[in-house]
DNA sequence: TAGTTACTAGAACGATCAATCAATATTTGT
DNA sequence: ACAAATATTGATTGATCGTTCTAGTAACTA
């Protein structure tokens, strides 16, 4: 059946995008992957930048069911959502061996201007993740500043992944994505803090950054296998 | 003069790697922007990679001086010394029409594994850069609290730079950029908050994010060329 | 001045690149 | 069963890839 052609076809050019990157990818590499002639791919899609757009396009489709649920499935607290999430690429991290990273992140900085198509994806992309993002802290209600910009704030929770991505996969080791995702996790306390204390609440600070270790390998439930982020 | 074509191929490799990126540059490209034979490439450099690790080296070297140092000059006040840094990459991404960003950002996604030689480069310009941030985190004493971990602070800093700068990319836009550096900003100033009530200060809190928007166009002083970060 | 080294010119190499196309097979609709 | 649309094959295109090689020039050493 050709859909399933193009969907096999997709899955592996998103694979090999995400772990070399599209230049870096050479069409030959896809078909013998797929197992299927260039007249197929070609058939499906009318050059190489089409199967990028394909690619972007299953992905920002797919972004609510394979990254944003499963971390709001995690915990029905909001705010630990935003750790979920950033979990759930720290366990990426770990299980491809720090070779992949975020695929929009890596195309982000890979395509520059030109291909403004691409560009507009990989864009529409973050506003979904931050969007995400922004949701659970709106559902926080009063545990955060009445007058703090959630926007803002969801947009620097997608900053701090993908600076934090990119530096372990430089370091080869989690340590620089604990180290950043735990100083999120103090900066948001210090919200919080200042939360309570605009309710005239007690207003006691947060205790000292005792810089809380992520409960290393035996991750929580739903052990999926790694996918397309 | 050898030397002199030397440095200029590295010149030119180092912007076009910046701009376009590793693979997608091609070595025929760089001769004909250095107006230079291929044999005088091979002469000083034995393959493309060799030459990508001249460009890493020599990046490396000059991180202090190009990026640092500027920045530390613009401002006695430790602290500000790192929004002046960010404020660099921001006029960077100004002039350069959101088309470089950061050299090293840019190579440290699309260079996964292999070619271990330079993800090591790599990490090296990471670490100096996040060393020179932790300097001044160091040099603002008991305006910070006396438990923070500053190493983590400044690595935390340049992940919002990366981060910051890679949405500002995608977006094509300051916008995502200066929001993240505002998120940064109101962090450290409730830090500094938690370190004036540790010292049995004024419990003020610092007042409401009032996002203060960064003086746009007409940068400080030194308005060099765009280098290579 | 002869010899050696450092550097550059430029053609050429095989490999791989993205993409094309006519021919063939398969599925679909009637 | 037949025809039309859809899907796939696989050889082939010209361009470009990184790299090599020989020849030759320039600059320093003895």
């Amino acid at each position: 059946m050709g859909t399933d052609t193009r969907n096999r076809i997709l899955a592996a050019a998103a694979r090999l995008f995400h772990e070399r990157g599209f230049e870096a990818t050479g069409v030959a590499t896809i078909l013998r992957e797929v197992g299927v002639n260039s007249g197929s791919l070609y058939h499906f899609f009318p050059s190489k930048e089409a199967l990028l757009v394909g690619v972007l396009e299953r992905h920002l489709e797919s972004l609510h069911s394979t990254i944003l649920e499963p971390a709001a499935g995690a915990t029905d607290d909001p705010i630990e959502r935003v750790f979920a999430l950033l979990g759930l690429y720290r366990r990426g991290l770990v299980i491809t061996d720090f070779t992949r990273g975020c695929l929009i992140g890596n195309l982000a900085l890979e395509v520059g201007d030109g291909r403004p198509h691409v560009r507009a994806l990989i864009e529409a992309s973050f506003s979904v993740w931050a969007e995400g993002v922004r949701s659970w802290l709106d559902a926080a209600g009063d545990r955060l500043p009445a007058d703090l910009d959630r926007g803002a704030l969801s947009r620097f929770v997608l900053t701090v992944m993908e600076g934090a991505v990119m530096q372990a996969r430089a370091a080869g080791s989690l340590e620089p994505f604990d180290a950043s995702v735990a100083q999120l996790r103090s900066y948001m306390e210090l919200l919080a803090a200042q939360a309570r204390l605009g309710r005239g609440e007690a207003p006691a600070m947060p205790a000292g950054r005792e810089t809380v270790e992520p409960s290393d390998e035996a991750p929580p439930p739903g052990r999926s296998a790694w996918r397309s982020w």
